[in-house]
Formats: C-alpha cells, sequence, structure tokens
RNA sequence: AACCCGAUAGUGUAAUGGUAACACAACAGAUUUUGGUUCUGUUAUUCCAGGUUCGAGUCCUGGUCGGGUUGCCA
C-alpha cells in the first residue's frame, strides 16, 4: 500500500525542526515566522537568503511571515532604509501582506515589561560610567564584580527609570540593566544592558522616547507579541539566545523558538552592512544601488531577476557552519535563466573596419537574423547588411596562434546570420596599427550555409557600420581583485587595498539598429559577449547597458591557462 | 587556560546506525550558424585518535583546526 516517496526533496535543518514541530503539534500546527532587517542600510543578497527562508518556510507551511523592523538604535536608522527595504523584499517576490511592525511599535509595552523585571527584582538602574561597567564585566575567562548599585530598592529603581524616560538625566548618566549574574559563563548574561539613555530622534517615534531598549531586550519580547513560532536568525546570534529565553522566561510572555543558520558568503564581494555603508561613502561606487554591489538595489540594477536571486538562495542550503558559495554560483543562476528568455543582439564592443570589396558599392540589404535559438517563439529580425561593416577587433589576428579559430589573412569565417568572409588584406596606420581589413564575401553563402558543403570554424558578430548605433556600454567585474577582501598582502593591510579599481570599464559599442530604442530594464544577449541590461541612466540620445554577466568563454579560459 | 557553535571531493550541500552521493568548478570528448547552449565521460570526499556496535560520516570520550562571545550596535 505505502509505495516509498520518490527523491522527496531533503529538507534542510531549519525546515526539519518546523516538521517535526508540526508533528509533534508543539505550536499547534502553526508556523509563524519574520524577517526583521534593521534599517541602517540596503538589503544584500544575504539577506536574501533570510528573507527566502522566513517568507519559504511560512508559504510551505501554511503559515505567516511578518516584516518587522528593528528599530531600536536611531542614531543609524533612517526612513529612506525603511522604504528601501520594503522596494526590495517586494521586488524579491515577498508579501508581508497586512503584517508591516515595527519595534518601536512595542516601545511602551516593552517599557512595561522593564518595570516588571525592576518590581521582580530583576532588573535595576546602574549608574556606573561606560568604562566601569565594561570593565566590571571581567572577561571570558574571569568573573565579573557586582555593580554597587545592583542592591537599589525596587522603589529608588522605579522611580530613577521613570526620571529616565522623563529626560531628567543626560545620555550615559544611567543605564537598566537586568539583574541575571556577574560571574555568568556567557559575558552577555553578566548583568546586560536593557535601556540607554539616547537623546535622538527617531525616524518613527521622534521626539516622544529618549530611553531606548536594546536588541536584546525588544527581539524576542517583539517575537512574542507578533506570536511568533520560529524565530530564525544568523549564527552570530546564538551567544544571544540564552538572553532571549531568559526575558521570555522572566516575563512569562510567549516563548518563541530561536534557530540560527549561516549566512550566505559570496567570493569578491562583502557582506558587512557597515564595509557598504563606508564604499557608498568613500565614493568608490555610485550608490547603493551601483551595479558592483551586492545589494539586493545593485544586483537589480546590474541585471539580475527576482528569480536568479531566488535560485541562488535556493542553491546555497542552509546549514550552521561559515561557508562561501564561490560568485559563479550566483552568475550561472542568471546565465541558465537569460539564457532560455533573452534576445540575441549584435553589438561590437571595439570595433575593426571591414571593407567588402566585392561588395557592390552604395547598397545595403536586410538579413534575417534569429531572436533567440532556445525559443523559436521569440522569432526572429531583421538586420542590415552592407559593404562596409565592423567586427570585434579581438576576432581578427594578423599571426594568428595555433588554436585561433577566428579571422586571418587568407581566412574564411562565417559572419552570422549573413555570408562567409574571406580577408585578404590588412590595411595599417604610420604607428603600425590595423585600421581597416578587405575582404571579400561569398554571395551564394547567404544566411550562413555554403551550397557546396564547405565548413567555416568560426562565426562572428558584426554590424553595418553604415546603420549601427552608438551605445554607451558599463562593462562591469568584481568588486574585489581577491576572493576573500580580507586576504591582504601583509597584516597592515585593509580590506580597501583589494578593492579592484578595474571593476568598471565605460565604452563606447556600436550596435544593430534595433538597439536604438531599448527601454531601461530591457535584457538581451550580445551575442558572444554576454548578457546586458538597459540602465536607467539611459536617455533618448545616449543608450546605457549594463553588461550583467559574461557568457563563458572557453577561449578566454584557454588563453589564459597558456 | 572560560563558554557556545562547527568540520563530508576545489566550493556548496545530501546521506536521519546499513553500498558515501548531488550541484557547481576543473579536465577530456561529441554536437553546434554564439569558442554560448546541449550531451557523454574523467579526476577527487567523511579533521585526528580511541570507544560502543555485526556494522559509524552519523552515537560516546579525548584531541586538532576554524568561527563566535569581552558594544550603552543589530
Amino acid at each position: 500500500m505505502s509505495e516509498p516517496e520518490a527523491n522527496p526533496e531533503p529538507l534542510d535543518f531549519v525546515r526539519q525542526i518546523v516538521e517535526d514541530d508540526n508533528t509533534s503539534g508543539k505550536w499547534q500546527g502553526k508556523v509563524h515566522t519574520r524577517f526583521p532587517p534593521e534599517p541602517n542600510g540596503y538589503l544584500h543578497v544575504g539577506h536574501a537568503k533570510a528573507i527566502c527562508l522566513n517568507f519559504g518556510i511560512a508559504a510551505e507551511n501554511g503559515g505567516l511571515c511578518n516584516l518587522r523592523f528593528d528599530d531600536t538604535n536611531p542614531e543609524k536608522e533612517d526612513v529612506e532604509y525603511v522604504e528601501s527595504i520594503k522596494e526590495d523584499i517586494r521586488w524579491l517576490g515577498f508579501d508581508w501582506e497586512d503584517r508591516l511592525f515595527f519595534a518601536s511599535d512595542y516601545f511602551e509595552q516593552l517599557y512595561e515589561w522593564a518595570e516588571q523585571l525592576i518590581r521582580d527584582e530583576k532588573a535595576y538602574v546602574c549608574s556606573l560610567p561606560l568604562e566601569e561597567i565594561r570593565s566590571g564585566r571581567g572577561t571570558p575567562s574571569e568573573p565579573g564584580t557586582d555593580s554597587p548599585f545592583r542592591t537599589r530598592s525596587v522603589a529608588d529603581n522605579l522611580d530613577l527609570f521613570h526620571r529616565m524616560r522623563a529626560g531628567e538625566f543626560e545620555e550615559g548618566e544611567h543605564v537598566l540593566r537586568a539583574k541575571i549574574d556577574m560571574s555568568h559563563q556567557v559575558m552577555l548574561l553578566r548583568d546586560p544592558i536593557m535601556y540607554r539613555i539616547r537623546k535622538v530622534e527617531h525616524h518613527r517615534t521622534g521626539d516622544k522616547w529618549c530611553i531606548y531598549p536594546t536588541y536584546d531586550f525588544t527581539h524576542g519580547q517583539s517575537d512574542s507579541i507578533e506570536g511568533i513560532t520560529h524565530s530564525i536568525c544568523t549564527l552570530e546570534f546564538e551567544n544571544r539566545r540564552p538572553l532571549y529565553d531568559w526575558y521570555c522566561e522572566y516575563l512569562k510572555i510567549h516563548h518563541p523558538q530561536q534557530i540560527e543558520f549561516n549566512r550566505l558568503n559570496l567570493t569578491y564581494t562583502l557582506m558587512s552592512k557597515r564595509r557598504l555603508l563606508e564604499l557608498v561613502n568613500s565614493g568608490f561606487v555610485s550608490g547603493w544601488d551601483d551595479p558592483r554591489m551586492p545589494t539586493i538595489s545593485g544586483l537589480r540594477r546590474r541585471g539580475y531577476t527576482p528569480q536568479s536571486i531566488r535560485n541562488l538562495c535556493a542553491t546555497v542550503g542552509v546549514t550552521k557552519h561559515n561557508a562561501v558559495t564561490d560568485m559563479v554560483v550566483l552568475e550561472n543562476q542568471i546565465r541558465e535563466e537569460l539564457n532560455q528568455t533573452a534576445d540575441r543582439r549584435m553589438v561590437v564592443l571595439d570595433p575593426l573596419k571591414v571593407v567588402i570589396t566585392n561588395y557592390p558599392e552604395g547598397e545595403s540589404e536586410e538579413l534575417d537574423a534569429v531572436n533567440n535559438p532556445e525559443d523559436a517563439s521569440a522569432g526572429s529580425r531583421k538586420v542590415p547588411f552592407g559593404r562596409e561593416l565592423f567586427i570585434e577587433r579581438e576576432d581578427f589576428m594578423e599571426d594568428p596562434p595555433r588554436k585561433f579559430f577566428r579571422l586571418g589573412p587568407e581566412r574564411e569565417v562565417r559572419l552570422r546570420w549573413a555570408y562567409f568572409l574571406k580577408c585578404n588584406d590588412v590595411v595599417k596606420n604610420d604607428a603600425g596599427e590595423i585600421t581597416e581589413i578587405h575582404c571579400t564575401y561569398d554571395v551564394d553563402t547567404k544566411g550562413g550555409n555554403a551550397p557546396d558543403g564547405r565548413k567555416v570554424k568560426a562565426t562572428l558578430h558584426w554590424v553595418s557600420a553604415a546603420e549601427s548605433v552608438p551605445l554607451t556600454v558599463r562593462l562591469y567585474d568584481h568588486l574585489f581583485v581577491t576572493e576573500d577582501p580580507d586576504d591582504t598582502e601583509d597584516e597592515s593591510g585593509s580590506w580597501q587595498d583589494n578593492l579592484n579599481q578595474d571593476s568598471l570599464k565605460t565604452l563606447t559599442a556600436q550596435a544593430e539598429p534595433s538597439l536604438a530604442a531599448a527601454e531601461a530594464g530591457y535584457r538581451c544577449q550580445f551575442e558572444r559577449k554576454g548578457y546586458f541590461v538597459v540602465d536607467q541612466d539611459s536617455t533618448t540620445d545616449e543608450r546605457v547597458f549594463n553588461r550583467i554577466v559574461t557568457l563563458k568563454d572557453a577561449w578566454a579560459r584557454a588563453k589564459k591557462k597558456k
């Protein structure tokens, strides 16, 4: 009766926990997750993994996923970030429906809970200066010492805490601390800070508050208020789980389970919001959405699709050990998608003039070119052909090495969708540089096939010199020259030393006319060169194309090996 | 020298005590009007030492290596 299932997709360890909980009835079959960004920067592809995980698990289990901003540090946060984060999540294809929340909406409740802990003698106002709180905490191997204010009466604590809120004290004069254990082996449990005084305007609450709760005193309770079942976060919060549990336990509130997974890292880039902000501020990149940035907005502008990013997140897996995924895994996702869906177009990035000496002067014709060999429904288009063309400079060599299949003196190649072409002569300037080449074409090979069955070893892309249109093309490369930005030559070096100074090259290319009217966001393949997208900087006079990714290039690889 | 977490081909993951596998990368070949795509094949893996067991990547003990913890950041 019960046939074994045909290779069920293996569950990652987080999904396994969720499934086990559903089986045991731990949460009565309920699954409720959340994605809790701090609005202090733009989302990056590492966040995409968390988004896919949280929204994905909810969807797969008939549950819900909230969007909650963890906005407890007004000094670094801003509405600009709130809006960009919402846009990026929507663009990725996820929907929080009516469940948009802010931790700052819970400030009043949090304040009451703080009072409750004071009354329960689980919290106290500590009036030690910052340095003394730090030194009093000890080190991982030596216990800390109790604050002299640890024994303050409940009445005094309540009074002081109220006056903190009322703004009677300056920043740093007092903090509220949990009373746990100053000699605990887990440093975090040595009377952690719950509230600090910050006389700073908050992007949502304005000047209503001058005391702000810390992450630890906010996050678990926010989860609790929202009825979260599985609080999924990254590995660096592992150490904080005891405190998450402590607050839920002593507050006697709904207690979600925190589960930590490994964040996404990619080679040749970095995922630190602080460092990405530095890159933006330094001007090395044009902004958070610079197409070299690993931000969602950067990848979007680079031409990546939501599907390609979701596919990456599905591919990398979810475990508990620090992993670095090769950038080519991301690149392959967009290549795979665009190979199926993108139009092919001919664009010459580095033009070399070709004169076809046996083509009648003053004449031209239109040839049929297939739009996408992977998709017959994409149809075909007309491309103009004439006596003078441009081909890619690197597709011609006067003295070709052994494995070079492209054009050379007395060699014959195919012009894509056009004719066979043979080179007869090379014209140079005084400096010895090739300025143009003279060729003849075989009129019987129209469309690219020889009736006599002869073969050529290469097919080149080309454009008509008279009818091509100029395009601004931005060639992007890795942000860093090393796989690991921190891998500096000497120890005094910094990650900035590894920035790729050649990560952006701008040039003017010659394109077939059909590209003159391409609209922002249009993606296509420049045949033999890569996938490109029209950038938002385009104007009616100037089309700007960003290179999303190159094609795989066996010839380039062979050259590099030598 | 304290505590927490981790370790499986080059990279990322699977194997839920029972034949170590998949994807990407690399390499070789076939096909090809993109040196693209597609197809075929090859190379290569359980950190170490003990223990439990008929049987250990998986369980136990010890070690090694890596990451994290000493913010009034999240």
